[in-house]
DNA sequence: TATAGACTTCGAGTTAACTCTATGGTTTGG
DNA sequence: CCAAACCATAGAGTTAACTCGAAGTCTATA
């Protein structure tokens, strides 16, 4: 079976061998082995899990949550529940984030079309006075 | 034309009194003017341009990079483009964040039914199962 | 008039997530 | 056989974005 350096799934996550060493001293790689002399030897499974990682951390979710999720995988089948709620709350999460960025979109959107009338108007006013109707 | 203390932009915008202050120092509001004895005093349009300060920051912008855009808005019409480019790239920022989302999305979704199944299954064995047919 | 409850500044402290430095152990090619 | 190029650890340093404490000012009310 294929293994891989730490650099090797550095380049492969894209992210630096600081980065994922810091990850193991935080408890997020407990099931990577090592070479006879400590090296790190990962195997296929290991990046898959390392993605599932990357995944969460996508969702906002902070390192030491990820950990307790961690853990659940290493205690087996007891914690299969606490899993499914959490993937089911990161759902949640991520849902709401969608929304909030719908929103922030509209208004940078709003704003991309102020800044292109007020730069072919050659200035800002042009919003200014478009609401006071000439008397 | 009414205008709000502090702790009522505070409540109003979600932000703590201590975060404005620090965007204060951090230079990014540098419209809010001040009574006699020194407390600041926002306007209405002080309000407007805090939540386009929250839209910035709701699509990753860091800080300074705000500073850099409420500066060039202090310098008025010559700084229209700058501010037009900075929108859209937000734009397209923003684009690439919710195409994130969406991968990271449909792991989830992945996830959520992967569980379902192995706490219906009562064990996680039952996707390794699955996949070995019987000889 | 004094106490409470706003507000102010300055600067220190906190937290998360890296990021790096120092030091040292293997392995490998010229 | 030794220098380069990996790997390791421990622990210090960095950065962003707050967050707070201390000390002081102002204003309104009992």
């Amino acid at each position: 079976m294929k293994t891989y350096s730490i650099s090797e799934v550095a380049k492969e996550l894209n992210l630096t061998v600081y980065t994922l060493r810091y990850y193991d001293k935080e408890g997020l790689m407990p099931f990577v082995e090592r070479t006879p002399n400590g090296n790190r030897l990962f195997k296929e499974s290991d990046i898959s899990a390392l993605k599932v990682i990357e995944c969460l951390k996508a969702t906002g979710m902070p390192i030491k949550e990820i950990k307790t999720f961690i853990d659940w995988c290493s205690e087996g089948d007891s914690t299969l529940e606490q899993r499914y709620k959490m993937f089911l709350e990161r759902k949640a999460n991520v849902e709401a984030q969608m929304e909030e960025l719908k929103k922030t979109m509209e208004i940078i959107q709003h704003k991309c079309s102020y800044y292109k009338t007020a730069m072919d108007g050659g200035t800002e006013d042009i919003h200014k006075k478009e609401k006071l109707a000439k008397p």
